[in-house]
DNA sequence: CAAGAGCGTTGATATTTATCAACGCTTTTT
DNA sequence: AAAAAGCGTTGATAAATATCAACGCTCTTG
């Protein structure tokens, strides 16, 4: 179970692991399963938890005042699910975190996490590359969003990623954009001629 | 010129600078003077620099075909200023960076800048949490464009960045949230009634 | 197996936002 | 001092997108 956590640290930094930064590893990371529509983070929480997904599929949303959802992330397998925000400055969240899919994870504790960092290297490299590309990768959809129309952002988040589009329904899709379903369908249908 | 930077990274770590240390990044920061429009970072050039900026005020946006500016950062004193994604992948930006007001940078290479992170534990300290820290802001501005009204995110943006409208004119602030200048100004014109 | 929920689609209409053009004011450049 | 460029505003109109309501299909669930 923790093979593909392993893994994904040795992917993500240059140094091997000793078998004790591996020990050290497996002992913060627990198993747990969520069965789709449960949640990993309520609104209003203070996020304690980080996930690594092994298996399954998660999204992480807001919710407005006329109780519409807005996605803010979708998670699959090797993504890491929790929001940072409230991790680090240890403010409730604005945000939900739940399964979409039923899914198999390795929890840590936010402050267990803090402790690898610290004391295992190749950790500590994997976690900043994590936060790097995140900032990359939210600061393109930014940019996508406040320069293109929802057309020519759809058909970027299809390119850039296809594994999302056959994984989740298209109301989220269309929530994830920021345009309601209804236009993302149009937007299809003419895409489509 | 450098007392700034110091004092800035002491303020982003835990652990004192040695002197030794203090002289590493002095050697590794390059004051340099940028007039009004002229440019730190043109579209198409992979960005081998970081700039903090000391005095002055810059912008980063990118041109879409029909020739219009959207701008992805606004930045004034205490910022960094560079393209994280072209610096690290190593690809041509898509974006240029200007300066907006005569400004006044300590400038590193890229390659220096990782260099410290190694050496300087502080420094890889502050660099992480400047790192996370874009992450959660431009995670909340993507959710404020997803979820919200030209309207309300003018007003969140106006509520939590006031030195930014002070400083910058309101084109530059409309196209930063991904309207156009007329519609910016119609809205203000409805709120203050 | 029947009932209901979830999903995508379509049509009619309303709302939001963009576009284009023009104007006045201020600041910068020549 | 004159000319030009930058900035914000306004009006008229067009385009993009949201809203509301209804329908058919599929998949769960009782």
């Amino acid at each position: 179970m923790h093979k593909n956590l392993l893994a994904y640290i040795r992917e993500h930094a240059t140094s091997p692991l000793t078998s004790d930064e591996e020990a050290l590893i497996v002992a913060a990371f627990q198993p747990k399963k969520l069965r789709k529509k449960q949640y990993f983070l309520e609104e209003g929480n203070v996020c304690k938890y980080v996930g690594f997904i092994v298996k399954g599929a998660m999204r992480q949303y807001s919710v407005d005042d006329k109780g519409a959802e807005h996605i803010v992330q979708l998670y699959i397998e090797n993504y890491w699910a929790s929001d940072r925000e409230s991790a680090l400055m240890l403010t409730p969240s604005r945000f939900n975190i739940d399964a979409w899919e039923n899914t198999e994870l390795l929890v840590a504790r936010v402050t267990d996490m803090l402790d690898l960092i610290e004391k295992v290297p190749s950790f500590g490299q994997m976690t900043r590359l994590m936060d790097q590309r995140s900032f990359i990768v939210s600061q393109r959809r930014l940019n996508s969003t406040i320069s293109n129309t929802a057309e020519k952002r759809y058909e970027e988040f299809a390119d850039n990623h296809p594994q999302f589009i056959q994984r989740f329904p298209q109301h989220l899709i269309a929530s994830f954009l920021g345009i309601t379903k209804e236009t993302l369908s149009r937007i299809r249908k003419q895409a489509s001629k």
